[in-house]
DNA sequence: ATCTTATTGTGATTAGAGGCACATGCGTGC
DNA sequence: GCACGCATGTGCCTCTAATCACAATAAGAT
């Protein structure tokens, strides 16, 4: 193992190992191939072997991974062992979805804070008991509950000034949900959900065969 | 132009292209050069003029290309001339939220179909006015009304049930919002939105800087 | 009509990611 | 204690995708 760069698409396959470990977990299997791992995820083999050899060395030779190691390092490794702070702009219908789902909470995803600009939702409570709060009240309440994420769900003609007032709230990652594309400066990530461009894709596909 | 193989990216660029022209459109720009659309869409000029170069030529030399023009062009391309039909599966609050959320409505995609297991769920309609069904009755409603997309909404162990019952009823693309790889046979299209990857993705770049 | 300027379209180059295949080394059985 | 089998870790090769750089060419000025 060098110290190299290493590339986002590892990363996002970690992602994916953690998930078919915690199935294997579930199904009490206690080790595991790369080879049965690979056919889990639709990846090569050799894939998960050098995705791993990045970070150092979790396997034993004649065996396999022991699953349960192995997810505590990776979860280790992409930063899951702890707790994030999130902060959810725009609580409409798909805002407060987010709010609730599985995937946020399956992880230590916790939303701490919601924003949005309807004066008719400012004051009212999320099922989950979170208070909306209007966006100009943004870099106090991401300072003072040291909100470390940002999630966008406004409409795309906002997302920008949201992302802008985010970054100056101190807020260092955003996932945008808004189909439009973000500019932040150096430092800031952003990643975008984007399912309107997965379905063009999808039109393509049958468009052409 | 040849008759090469496109890449995935090129098409997911596409997509990106066809945004960043709506905007221009709106702000009544009529002609773009390649410099101006990469910087619009966080990519390289050179890039852009590749990606359409699978296609054939629309720009002008010295020019640039004609924004009302080049978003026709691209929009036959990927498909998006014409209207798609699809069907949700799991109308919890994400589903819900989906089958309202601008990202379907603005281009012609329309649910004509929705389905949950949920008896509490099963004939009651949704805000669209579209009736929910139960999941066996998929078969017949998807053919009856020619699905030609399904969007999979549901926990993620239900998720691969649901796909192959898709599959039964003729549909040939997957956009599925469940957190977990779903296996299709050949000639089945699979586009996963999957917002836990992309979270673990912010994670990993915070922890590490 | 010719020259200038701007921007496309594309061949050549570079970078990078994925897959193969083998040497390494751990565990087990004799 | 030794040999064998099996799965990892990794150097090397291949293939694909992104970028560069320049020739082609259209519009407008002189």
């Amino acid at each position: 193992m060098k110290f190299l760069k290493i590339p986002a698409a590892t990363i996002t396959r970690l992602s994916l190992y953690t998930r078919a470990l915690e199935t294997l977990i579930k199904e009490q299997v206690t080790v595991v191939s790369s080879k049965r791992l690979a056919e889990l995820c639709g990846v090569n083999p050799a894939q998960i072997r050098k995705d791993l050899a990045y970070f150092g060395q979790f396997g034993v030779r004649g065996v396999g991974y022991y699953v349960k190691e192995l997810l505590f390092d990776i979860k280790k490794i992409l930063g899951l062992h702890r707790e994030w702070k999130l902060a959810i702009v725009g609580v409409g219908n798909l805002g407060c979805a987010l709010v609730a789902h599985e995937n946020f909470t399956r992880q230590g995803y916790r939303f701490v804070a919601a924003f949005d600009a309807d004066p008719m939702k400012i004051g009212r409570k999320l099922v989950t008991g979170l208070l909306i709060n209007p966006p100009n009240e943004m870099h106090n309440i991401c300072r003072d509950k040291q909100v470390e994420m940002g999630v966008i769900c406004t409409p795309a003609e906002f997302a920008q000034d949201i992302a802008n007032r985010l970054v100056d709230a101190g807020v260092k990652a955003i996932l945008n949900f808004a189909p439009t594309q973000i500019q932040a400066p150096d430092g800031i990530k952003v990643e975008n959900v984007d399912f309107s461009v997965k379905l063009d894709n999808l039109a393509y596909y049958l468009t052409t065969g």
